[in-house]
DNA sequence: CTTCGCTATATAAATCTTGACATAGTGGTT
DNA sequence: AACCACTATGTCAAGATTTATATAGCGAAG
């Protein structure tokens, strides 16, 4: 059960369910992915539990709000989870799953076709985590390894998201270029 | 909704519900994950769906078991899976969300040793993910570009498997040099 | 003054997943 | 004969997640 505990996490400084579904988009897609249905109950239900505690707030671009941030024992229960050790094993790659099964396509063109789409994603994914990288470097003289506790953390997390997309981008090229040579040997020797 | 294709994919060959539970640990591990308690029921709904179908068969080592493979029907939700592109955007990787926080770790020792251990984690993965690769290539002449179609995208997917735990363990290493320099500076600077 | 895009919150149903529990056969060891 | 590790199948309850749907305020552009 990591949903909670990310939310908690985020919640050390003050967020909405609308700015917490922005910092997965921005911050957390290299490693979690959540809805709005599953966030406005969520943090109804942490309420109630005296995990984080929520109040009204203006918004300067929007309607009203409602911003939440972890209390004491929401804390202690996030510093639990941290305490318990990696959470390994339990990975999810859904593309990977499906490449373990191309050969079920029709021919290896689609194969192909699969893993060329892939690439571009990842290059565009890639481009992105990029750019995060150097506009924060821009704008902050301290990155990477003088940020606060509260940047130096998530920029481990970044760090480790460019090396798995680079190496993924690689891992496309090496693959359709694999591909594409062992059918040329099939075909000969057919 | 990808353990249902995983399914799917594996019953191109008979499996049994507790076969399907060694191939997670065994071939699927580093993509995705699944419980008996998960598995068979689907089997069961599976089969009333006309997606697959199952027969009681001998074990040479346990009792009697039900073994299962993908009907024609099966096989085309298969594909059809295949064709929809890349599941991208939903990976969850549990221990990098907790990176992402272990500033609210009391003081860097903790953060330090929840780096270690998921380096000791890793470097014991990457070992048998070396185990099975030259296991493979000792006894297949073929191995990997020559392989049948049924193995070669499984290959596909250790050799990035392979790729991205090499890259965690020396991102982990890093990750503990720099975790450990910063302190000094800090503790030099306070 | 209407429409559009974004901000903002929420619910319902369906499905998926985990963790605990229950049962039982097989083969080998003590 | 008792025990153990492993094989084998399943159920149940609780919790997590997805997909669809609904509502409404705000500011800018046309």
């Amino acid at each position: 059960m990591s949903l909670k505990h990310i939310v908690l996490g985020l919640l050390s400084t003050p967020h909405s369910g609308y700015d917490l579904k922005k910092e997965f988009e921005y911050s957390l897609k290299n490693f979690w992915h959540a809805e709005l249905s599953q966030i406005y109950p969520l943090l109804q239900k942490l309420e109630e539990e005296g995990l984080i505690a929520g109040r009204e707030a203006a918004s300067e671009i929007g309607p009203r709000k409602r911003v939440y941030k972890s209390t004491a024992k929401g804390k202690r229960e996030l510093r639990a989870w941290l305490t318990e050790g990696p959470t390994v094993g339990t990975e999810r790659v859904g593309y990977l799953a499906q490449v373990y099964f191309l050969a079920d396509l029709d021919n290896d063109d689609e194969a192909v076709r699969f893993m060329q789409e892939l690439k571009d994603y990842m290059s565009g994914w890639l481009a992105k985590l990029e750019a995060i990288e150097s506009e924060w470097g821009a704008n902050d003289p301290r990155y990477p390894d003088e940020l606060p506790d509260g940047e130096f953390y998530p920029q481990l997390t970044l760090a480790l998201g460019l090396k798995k997309v680079r190496a993924t981008v690689e891992w496309c090229d090496e693959s359709i270029r694999r591909i594409k040579a062992r059918r040329r040997r099939l075909e000969k020797t057919a």
